[in-house]
DNA sequence: ACTCCTCTTGATAGATCGCTCTAGCGTGAC
DNA sequence: GTCACGCTAGAGCGATCTATCAAGAGGAGT
């Protein structure tokens, strides 16, 4: 547990999650893994004895916990210039990215909704993780936490779905439009 | 093309959909497409000479037209009640279904996105359909168009997110908070 | 120098993938 | 009767998948 500093086990992950984002769960080769991480095939198995499925879990864990800092742009001061500059942010990284890396684990948790309990678990943990901090956000610029939840959950279900809707249409407009409505509630839920 | 009303082409069409919701493009298996259709597996070559892809394709189209049509619930005299009944509808189904059907297409737009150009458009397809049919019902109650487009947009997306936290979180939770915000919204724009 | 131990390395197994191919069944036309 | 044709039927191909395994390189501690 000690040494999560190989540089090859970071490279694994870090490659893996990117392919995971682009191409899915069982899209997604361990040969291409390694291949494109210039990682030798049978360190993935020395670092994750457990396979594909303890490879996925991990990537969900990290890619999720660092996903979440991505709410750091909601202050309390100005919880709704945070939040504009929070979907503005998510669709210039999006169109950067030729509309290829949007969340990080989207993909997998689509496809392993019906299939896999323990992974489908994981990625609940981080989407229950991301609503915590964005309903903690909420609450702490002055409203209820019951809104402060329901705004957080619709947020996070917003971007989520544009995302999906602008990597299709290779389009960011799907993720303006609902920031849009979304920042229109929440500003709303302050004023009243 | 006269000939769509092939049994065992139809079989296999809405096993392919089911299978493709649940396990995604890459996850679902054409033996296994086959197998559960109750269909020899050289009449999927028959029906679809373009194999995987080109069944993909097709219940890509059909899916994305039969979903359009669950938007008539939204009318012109009363379409907040409408939008309201859509999301509500749309979380009874999920519950209904174990939260194994939910978009029966976003699974294969998230996989495609980056890897097959074909599908991508024609996933691209059906969502503008659908952000057309619905900005057209929400210009029909009474909304000018600019604001229309937007408010369909942001509630295609967030229907489509919530699913994606719904069936990872076995809750319909993020479907009712979605279509809260998105029900407001179109609410404040019909009394403004 | 010798022993551990972490990590590297790639060959290989066994299953499954999408897909091709040939053969045969059944029904309607003539 | 028999020919044509839509469809059934599944064996099998090459490729690729996840996973296992045995062997060795390199460095730290003694």
């Amino acid at each position: 547990m000690a040494a999560s500093k190989s540089p090859t086990r970071r490279r694994i992950l870090d490659t893996g999650a990117r392919l995971f984002r682009r191409n899915g769960y069982t899209g997604t080769g361990l040969k291409q893994i390694t291949g494109e991480a210039g990682a030798p095939f049978g360190s993935l198995y020395h670092f994750f004895p457990g396979g594909k499925r303890e490879l996925a879990a991990e990537i969900i864990r990290t890619e999720g916990a660092g996903y979440a800092r991505t709410f750091d742009v909601v202050r309390a001061e100005d919880a709704v210039a945070g939040l504009r500059a929070w979907f503005a942010g998510a669709a210039e990284v999006l169109e950067a990215g030729d509309y290829a890396d949007a969340c990080p684990i989207a993909a997998i948790a689509l496809e392993v909704a019906s299939t896999d309990d323990d992974l489908r678990q994981a990625t609940a943990e981080v989407f229950t993780d991301w609503i915590e901090q964005a309903a903690a956000r909420f609450t702490e610029a002055g409203i209820a936490p019951a809104r402060a939840r329901t705004l957080a959950v619709s947020a996070i279900a917003s971007l989520e779905g544009a995302f999906v809707l602008a990597r299709a249409l290779r389009s960011p407009e799907p993720v303006l439009s609902a920031g849009e409505i979304v920042v229109a509630a929440v500003e709303r839920e302050l004023a009243s």
